[in-house]
RNA sequence: GGGCGCGUAGCUCAAUGGUAGAGCAGUGGCCUUUUAAGCCAUUGGUUGAAGGUUCGAGCCCUUCCGCGCUCACCA
């Protein structure tokens, strides 16, 4: 790998010597700054609205984005986790000889701190007018981006890194770039803090339960296996939270959550990354239409706090998180929009044939529950466009979740939808340790021996539940889908820092 | 996994099967209030990889690698 710099990169290793023949150390160890970008131009303005002409000498310290070589004088704007400032250097404050040395060997991308006081150019604009300046960090691989043009107060970016292999291959350098997608993950930190606020104000307890697993469970998915060498084990990462946190209400923690990362070994697509990161609560004493009304307090506090408002455009289209939101009945909600009917057929065959009535795909050997949660998910999800929670689902989809007193094929589950993406799924808890038995064993029999998908008997889950757990609402809801929400991003790639791609040679 | 598309200079992109180019960046000059600075000059390529067809391949064919979209999969 060091025999294959690039052109560029072999001139700026160059630079580099001839820096360090100079004595001057290209990655000294302390740094040093008083003010940041966005402090120094606060600092100016009001001295400057006090009628001080002459500030005090400040330091900033920054990253070269641009740089403007005019014989005895050089404009550059340095860029810090605030934003940018400009730089002036002039031969008569700094000397020819360090004027020369910036110019000739500092490059875009450098880290450097400078020394002196703020001034406003003839063309307006706050500037630090140095006298001294230092190397922080020499970049030897030049970022990839070209210039940038401030046209009404707006940055237009000219050419950029727009190639999403390399921007998600190299997230570092698409964060040195470009500010929207530090502003993105500002967004996605600020959700994580709303979420944790809303909850522990109402009295939740956090807590972190295991990612690697004996036996897996909470979900229908195939989980990542893993092998402890000295205990000669087989372990899974967790597909879900949910026998755990249970596990707790039976520990009297009546309101417990965790926020974390699940890991399922499937298909990746715009709305699929193999781990991803999960909220799930559960709340002792609640049935799922309280929850429906806790999940719009959530999310509505969560838009107050990162968006300033309840509404927010998404690809275009405007949602309105204000409560309540519509509430949709599955067995209705697939009426209206295939015309099948599911209460009136109990049976997978007798659905089958209904549905291939009325034309629609049927996928063969697929249970009564599969074939509900099909039409679900390719008719009526893309139509729930403005918030809306759909409710009643069938059980055999829903093994975790209890059956509605006055018809045991139906279970106290909902799921949250907002533009026509699955945001969250939350049920009435089954706390019934022979109903659950029961369920397990139902599953049991719904996938095949060699389908990794199928519902493991969970003994110590029951064995729980056996000591009595507290008839309690859950919750679960995927983050990175939120953020999508939130940052109006239409693939969830763009809200992980370091997203799954496949394995790519270095050398290659 | 299937289908469609893409892969050319550091970045963004051109190039009927006929000498691989531009802008920006870089390099060398001129320039003391610029801001996509300007002007002059100039470097830079195993066209993702390997084969094949052809007098000749960035372009056509095959395989492979990677990415994107999409379908499948996915509570």
């Amino acid at each position: 790998m060091s025999s294959d710099y690039s052109n560029l990169e072999k001139i700026r290793l160059e630079k580099l010597t001839r820096l360090r023949k100079q004595g001057i150390e290209p990655y000294p160890t302390r740094a040093h700054r008083t003010h940041t970008s966005k402090t120094a131009i606060h600092l100016f303005e009001q001295t400057e609205s006090e009628g001080n002409a002459s500030g005090s000498v400040i330091t900033l310290a920054g990253r070269i984005r641009s740089m403007r070589a005019m014989g005895k004088i050089t404009f550059a704007h340095i860029e810090d986790g605030d934003g940018k400032i400009q730089l002036f250097l002039r031969a008569n404050d700094l000397g020819e000889d360090a004027l020369n040395l910036f110019n000739r060997e500092f490059d875009l991308g450098d880290f450097i701190q400078a020394s002196g006081e703020l001034f406003r150019t003839k063309t307006g604009e706050i500037t630090l007018r140095v006298n001294e300046y230092r190397l922080l960090a020499k970049a030897v691989t030049p970022l990839p981006a070209a210039k940038d043009e401030e046209v009404d107060g707006k940055i237009v970016r000219h050419t950029a890194l727009s190639d999403p292999e390399m921007r998600y291959r190299q997230r570092y350098a698409d964060l040195a770039i470009n500010p929207d997608v530090r502003e993105i993950f500002r967004k996605r930190a600020a959700i994580m803090r709303a979420l944790r606020e809303f909850l522990d104000n109402n009295a939740f307890l956090e807590v972190e339960t295991p990612i690697l697993q004996p036996i897996y469970g909470g979900a229908a998915a195939r989980p990542f296996t893993t092998f402890h060498n000295q205990l000669k084990q087989n372990l899974f990462l967790r597909i879900s939270f949910e026998l755990y946190l249970k596990r707790l209400l039976v520990g009297n923690i009546e309101r417990v959550y965790e926020i974390g990362r699940d890991f399922r070994n499937e298909g990746v697509d715009r709305t699929h990354n193999p781990e991803f990161t999960q909220l799930e609560f559960y709340m002792a004493y609640a049935d799922y239409e309280k929850v429906m009304e806790f999940t719009e307090d959530m999310l509505v506090f969560t838009a107050d706090q990162v968006l300033g408002k309840r509404t927010l455009i998404y690809q275009g289209q405007e949602i309105n998180l204000e409560p309540p939101w519509r509430r949709v009945e599955l067995a209705q909600g697939i009426l209206e929009v295939t015309g099948v009917d599911i209460d009136a057929y109990s049976t997978a065959e007798s659905l089958a044939a209904a549905m291939q009535d009325k034309d629609l795909p049927v996928e063969p050997q697929a249970t009564r529950g599969r074939l509900i949660d099909n039409m679900l998910g390719d008719y009526l999800t893309p139509t729930l466009i403005q918030p809306t929670f759909v409710y009643n689902y069938p059980r055999d989809i829903s093994p975790l979740a209890k059956s509605k007193p006055e018809n045991p094929s139906i279970v106290e589950r909902f799921e949250g939808y907002i533009a026509g993406m699955e945001l969250c799924n939350a049920f009435t808890e089954l706390n019934d340790p022979l109903d659950q038995e029961a369920r397990f064993l139902e599953m049991g029999r719904d996938y095949d021996a060699e389908d990794e998908e199928r519902h493991p008997m969970d003994e110590d889950y029951l064995r729980a539940m056996r000591y009595g757990m507290p008839p309690n609402g859950g919750f679960g809801m995927g983050i990175d889908r939120l953020t999508m929400l939130f940052t109006d991003c239409p693939n969830i790639r763009e809200v992980i820092m370091f997203p799954h791609l496949r394995e790519q040679d270095m050398e290659a």
